[in-house]
DNA sequence: TATGAATGAGCATTCATTCAT
DNA sequence: AATGAATGAATGCTCATTCAT
C-alpha cells in the first residue's frame, strides 16, 4: 500500500508557501520551482495536487481571499456590533499573518484582468464579504434595511482605503494607527438611536 | 542631420502605450514585444528611450501615479473645497482613464514587493498626494492643524475603499456610485463650524 | 501464500495495450502512465514485468511482427502455394488487427534508428519472414533453388509496396483493392511450368 | 537597417538539419536544442523561422517528401519511360541522401498517427507522387488509360516494396540489388506491344 | 535613429523512474 | 504483487537583452 496522502491539507500546505512567496516577493517570484523550495518540495511533486500554475495561483488566491475575509472569533457570546468590528478589523493589515493576505488579494487583482476564471474568484469573495457585513450592518444601526448594502459599502471602503494606504507606506501605519483611523471613520456611522 | 526626436514625449508615448497594456492585458501581457507593437514600433527601439525593462516600467507607474493623483481642474478659481473634491473625485476608478490609472496602480503594488525602487515609487506619490489633500483639507475644515494628517488620510481612505471596490466589481459601481458614496463618506469630515 | 500470476500473460496483455495505443495514437502518446491506464494498471506495475520503458517497446515491438508475420490458417491441409499466398496476404493492412500492426512496425522501424537493439528485433523478423516465403516458394514454383531468395523479395516487396501505400492512403485502400493488386503482382511471379 | 535573412533559404537549412538528425538518430532525438546545434544555432533563433516544434517538423516533411519524389533528371531529352524509371529509382534507399529522405518519411508516418495535419501532408505528397507516376506509365504502356492508375500503384508497390525491406536490412541491400529488383518487377509490367 | 536577427537564461510542464508502504 | 507519491532531468517555449547593419 503506497502513503496515504491528505490531498487537501497538502493543497493548503502549497498554497501558504505560494502565498508566502508572493507577499515576500511579489507573484513574479512564485515560479513553479521557488513555490516547491518554499514548501520543501520539488516541482514534480505539484503536479500531484495541481494541474497546473494557474490552478495553483486560483486556488492560493481564494484561500488567502476567504482566510482574511473571514471572521475568526467566536460568534456565539458577541454581539452583532461586535461581530461587525471583527469583520472590519479583521480586513486590515495589521499583523503579518493579515499583511500576507491583502498583498495576495492584490496580487490576484493584478493577475486577473483579462482572466475571467480570477475576476470570478476575486468578485464571489467580494460580494460574499458585503452581504456579510451588510447583514450584521442591519443588525446594529438604525439604518433602515434597504440602506444596508449602501451602508455597508461605506463601511467596507472604509476598511480597505485605510489597508491600501497602510500596504503602500507600512512604516507609516502601525495596527494601532490603522484601527484609529478605522474607528474614526465607522463609528460615526454606526450610531444608533438608543 | 539627424532626425530630431524629442526624447521626453517618446517616452511619454510609450508609457501611454505600457499602461494600456497593462490596464487591458495584466502586467504579465506587458512584454517589451507587445509594448512595442502597442506603440508601433520595435523592440529594439524601446532601448534608446529606457534603459530596460524596469526602467520603462518605473517609469510607465510614476506617470499613471501622477496623472491619477493630478488636479485636473484649473485651480485658479476654485475654493479650497472645490479643490479638495476634485483631488479625491480625480481618483476614483469613474472613468476609462482613471480606470486605467488605478489598474496600473494595482499592477505597481504587485509588483513592487520586494522591489524597493518601486516601493518608493509608490511611496512617494502616495505621500505627495496626501500632503496635497491634508494642505486643502487644513485650509477648508475647522481641524486644527495638527490634526490635516490624520483627516487627510481619512479622505483618501474613503476615496481609495470606494476605488477598491469599484475595481473589484466593475459592473456595480458606475460614475454616480462611486460618488455618492464617496460624498457620504466625506461630507460629513468636513463640516465646517460656520 | 501469494497471488499466482502468469508473468508471460500479463507481459502479452501490457503490450497488447501498448500496441493499440501506439497503433490509436503514436509512439509519442504511449506513456507508461497511458499504457497502464489502458492496460488497467497503474505505472508501478509496469515495472514487475519490464525493467524499464525500452523493455517494453522491445516487446511489443517483437511481439507485433510475430503476430503480423504468422500464417494464421492451419498449415496442414494446404498446399505451399496456399500457405505462401496466406503469408503474404497476411503482411497486408487489411483488417484492424493487422492494420494495427502495421503502425507498430512503422512505430519501430521510427524508433529504431540509432538503437541497435531495436534493430536488431526489426532485422530478425524481417530475416525470418524472408527465409519462410523463400522456402514457400521455392516449393511451389519452377525458380531455381537459388533464385528463391531473390524471389521471395520480389514476393514481399509487393505486400510491403501495397501495405505501404495503404498505409499512407487509408480511404483509398479497402481489403479487396489491396487483395487484387497483390495478386495481379504476384501471381505472375509464381507461374509454373505444369 | 538590420541584416538581410533570407527567411526561405534559411528555413531549408532548418530542415535540413532536422531531416539529417531524424535520419541519424530518430525523431526522438530530434528536440530544439539538437536541431538548433546540428544547424549551428540555438533555440531562440529556431522560432524566427518556425512558430512552433510542429511547424519544423511539418516542413520538414514536406520538404523531405517533395525531394525524394521529384525527379531530378531534366526531362526535356528523356523519353516518357525514362523519366518514370527515373521517378522509381528516386524513390528507392539508394544513397546516403534517398536513404535519409526515406527516414523522414518513416519518421513522419510514425508521427502522423492521429495528427490530421501531417496525415494530410503525406496523404499529398503521395497522391502527387501517384498522378505522376500514373501520367509517366499512360505514356509509355500499352495499358489503357482507365487502368493506368492501377497500373501506378503496382509500380509504386515494387519501389516502395524493396525501399522497405532495403531500410529494414541495410547491409544485405545495395543500390545495385534494389536496381535489380526494381527492374524485375517493373519491366514486365511495362512491356508494349511493339 | 531604428531594425530585427540572434542569444541564452528561465519558465511551466511532462515523464520515466524509484521507493516506502 | 501492487500502489501512487515523489523525484529531477529534459523538453518546448518565451522573452529581455544585445548588436551588426
Amino acid at each position: 500500500m503506497p502513503k496515504v496522502v491528505d490531498i487537501a491539507e497538502r493543497r493548503n500546505e502549497l498554497a501558504a508557501a505560494t502565498a508566502q512567496l508572493i507577499a515576500r516577493s511579489g507573484v513574479g517570484a512564485a515560479t513553479l520551482r521557488e513555490v516547491a523550495a518554499e514548501a520543501g518540495w520539488t516541482t514534480g511533486a505539484l503536479t500531484h495536487y495541481f494541474a497546473d500554475k494557474r490552478e495553483l495561483l486560483r486556488f492560493t488566491f481564494a484561500s488567502s481571499l476567504a482566510e482574511r475575509h473571514a471572521a475568526h472569533a467566536a460568534s456565539g457570546d458577541r454581539t452583532p456590533r461586535q461581530q461587525l468590528m471583527d469583520s472590519l478589523e479583521g480586513a486590515l493589515p495589521s499583523d503579518d499573518d493579515r499583511r500576507r493576505h491583502w498583498m495576495v488579494t492584490i496580487a490576484l487583482c493584478a493577475q486577473a484582468v483579462g482572466d475571467e476564471e480570477l475576476s470570478e474568484v476575486q468578485r464571489d469573495a467580494y460580494r460574499a464579504f458585503r452581504a456579510r457585513v451588510a447583514h450584521l450592518a442591519a443588525a446594529c444601526s438604525a439604518a433602515p434595511p434597504d440602506e444596508a448594502g449602501a451602508l455597508a459599502e461605506r463601511l467596507i471602503a472604509a476598511a480597505d482605503g485605510i489597508s491600501v494606504q497602510a500596504l503602500f507606506d507600512p512604516d507609516g501605519w502601525p495596527a494601532d494607527r490603522q484601527l484609529a483611523r478605522l474607528h474614526e471613520l465607522v463609528d460615526p456611522l454606526l450610531i444608533t438611536t438608543d
